[in-house]
DNA sequence: ATGTGACTGAGAGTCCGTA
DNA sequence: TTACGGACTCTCAGTCACA
């Protein structure tokens, strides 16, 4: 069982990838780093609340939709 | 519309008050301090991943269910 | 049984690059 | 377009005494 840090990283990944968008795009549209949405979807960081809407809001999904692996 | 660190607080409550168990329970069973538990339910901790993780764990559901909101 | 202020060390998150 | 590194600032994790 891959920690909840891969797998979050691997629906960021999978959620962008849908909307053919870069990570660059994601970056500006949720007003975080490239280098940090990066490392956020190759399960590198421990991502809090905030940035966990910030992401949801940017890829037009629900908070909860992120969650569902 | 309440931040996501208000709408997470008052999940985390109603999900361990359902479980009939006082904070200093979801603490121990979680890995977590009380205070952090009451930071928590009342919006006042920006909470990350692993966190998340724990306190799903110790409430005996998966982690897209603490955002059900 | 819970709320709250204060504190330190760890790590979240940014920004500069290079390949 | 993305991975990855170094270096940086600031916030979160985790804990305590006390209300």
């Amino acid at each position: 069982m891959p920690s909840i840090r891969i797998l979050f990283g691997i629906r960021v990944r999978k959620l962008r990838q849908a909307l053919g968008i870069s990570q660059e795009e994601l970056a500006f549209s949720s007003n975080l780093h490239r280098t940090y949405i990066s490392d956020i979807e190759r399960g590198m960081r421990n991502v809090s609340l905030d940035n966990i809407y910030k992401i949801a809001v940017a890829l037009d999904i629900s908070p909860k939709d992120l969650f569902d692996f």
